[in-house]
DNA sequence: TCAGCCTTTTGACCTGAATCAAAGTAGGGA
DNA sequence: TCCCTACTTTGATTCAGGTCAAAAGGCTGA
């Protein structure tokens, strides 16, 4: 039993070279040498638990995060006082990087399930930077790469109906997922349809009744947390396409 | 006539040191020495008019663009092949931020009313950021706080209704002509009903009736392109404030 | 094993904003 | 000057998705 503890822990503590997130991550084109350099500043602490907060709106910036295994959702409070999804946040993925900006935390960030995570101490990643050009080059991209990012969820919710919506959550699962060696037909929500409803902007009742009728059009299975996808064609076609095709062919990373 | 070319084309080529926005763009922070090199990569080149474009979707990535005056708004296409506005661009404001991470522009720009520009070649502006910590650290910034702005932008469009979406719009145009030092209850819209509906989401007609509503209440006064805010205090009280009030009395920036 | 709680599903109804339609209105060009 | 076009306003109607309500599973812990 402590054996398989230490064994575990041993496990999250694989360094940067030896991570099979290299490729998605912040080493991604880096020189070996400058990956070992990277790692130098990594701390790993010990897993977090479902509920666990990582960081909290408010709270000063300190570190980047990267997620290593599991899931985080990031969200804040409406003056409501009901919590809003800001995303869904998968291995290889890094939070924090709006809070750059003032130096404080602009959302919460919580684990979905057991999590891994890498902290990045920012003001020794900067220096870093400074002093690899291909880390500063790396770090522009992945700034660059959340923002399209955003701009392309603004354009989900802005024009777009439930069913799009939807259809686009379980794609961008299902890519996410299959980029990381899971399958990208078959796997679990850690999240509730709550929380998908809030992220999506969407009563949770429209979400639970579009995967029901997905799944009477034969397009997914559902079962609860279980989806399998049946006819990813199908679920394609729901979406709009980005007029500007050009895009496409043009970067293949996260 | 002649002449006249000739002096205001001297005053659009004024030099980051002596430039009115060196509070709200990137020397922001730098040393006067620093600034200089910075200036050294700029091209400053004719204005635009109203219509033309500053870069389309689709085009090769090589520069940031900063409006140093006038407005920009850039855009999609939908694939029902009308535009999508992602955003308006005031004096200050950096355009392109999107397009680092692939190497293309993800969306277009066009100039509502005659714009000037100042173009900064992206490469050397990295080379530069390597040699001056402190540019690099003013990038990251830029970049976090188009991520700060897009989330914020994500959540409005996400949970708030017509009237909150026009009230916000229109707070968010006073505080950034103010903070430009142009009047924050007068001003006219460089932008049609149709773009500001575009951009919140909102049918034309929407925002249209939006207008003439918050006149009725006495809290504009609207007459096609021409707005003056009578009550500030009421416009305010529409809009949902973020719950993490800490976040308001700390970064006083764009 | 059962009780209680929480999540999910399903149904009925309602509403805010979209859509469709048409009438003003301003500005630019011949 | 007047016309033409594009923008804006206003009204009538429709509908997608929200809200309210209730039932049905699952899961946890005693």
């Amino acid at each position: 039993m402590a054996q398989k503890n230490v064994i575990s822990l041993d496990k999250i503590k694989v360094a940067c070279r030896d991570c099979s997130l290299s490729t998605l991550c912040l080493p991604m084109g880096l020189r070996p040498d400058d990956v070992d350099r990277l790692d130098a500043i990594v701390k790993r602490n010990r897993p977090l638990q479902r509920g666990d907060h990582l960081f909290r709106a408010g709270e000063a910036f300190r570190n980047l995060y990267v997620v290593k295994t599991g899931a985080v959702k990031t969200f804040t409070q409406t003056n409501e006082g009901d919590e809003q999804v800001v995303g869904f946040h998968l291995p290889g993925e890094v939070l924090g990087l709006d809070a750059i900006q003032d130096g404080q935390h602009g959302c919460s960030a919580r684990a979905l399930e057991t999590t891994a995570i890498c902290e990045l101490p920012f003001d020794r990643l900067e220096d870093l930077s400074s002093n690899i050009p291909s880390l500063q080059h790396q770090m522009f991209r992945l700034l660059s790469k959340e923002i399209s990012h955003e701009a392309e969820m603004m354009a989900l919710l802005g024009r777009s109906t439930a069913e799009e919506r939807v259809a686009s959550f379980l794609i961008s699962l299902s890519e996410r997922f299959k980029r990381r060696g899971f399958s990208a037909t078959d796997f679990f929500l850690s999240m509730s349809r709550q929380e998908i409803g809030s992220y999506l902007d969407l009563a949770l009742e429209t979400v639970s009744r579009l995967f029901t009728r997905f799944q009477d059009e034969g397009i997914l299975k559902v079962e609860r947390k279980h989806v399998q996808i049946l006819d990813l064609e199908r679920l394609n076609g729901m979406v709009v396409h980005p007029t500007n095709v050009e895009r496409h062919h043009a970067n293949p990373s996260t």
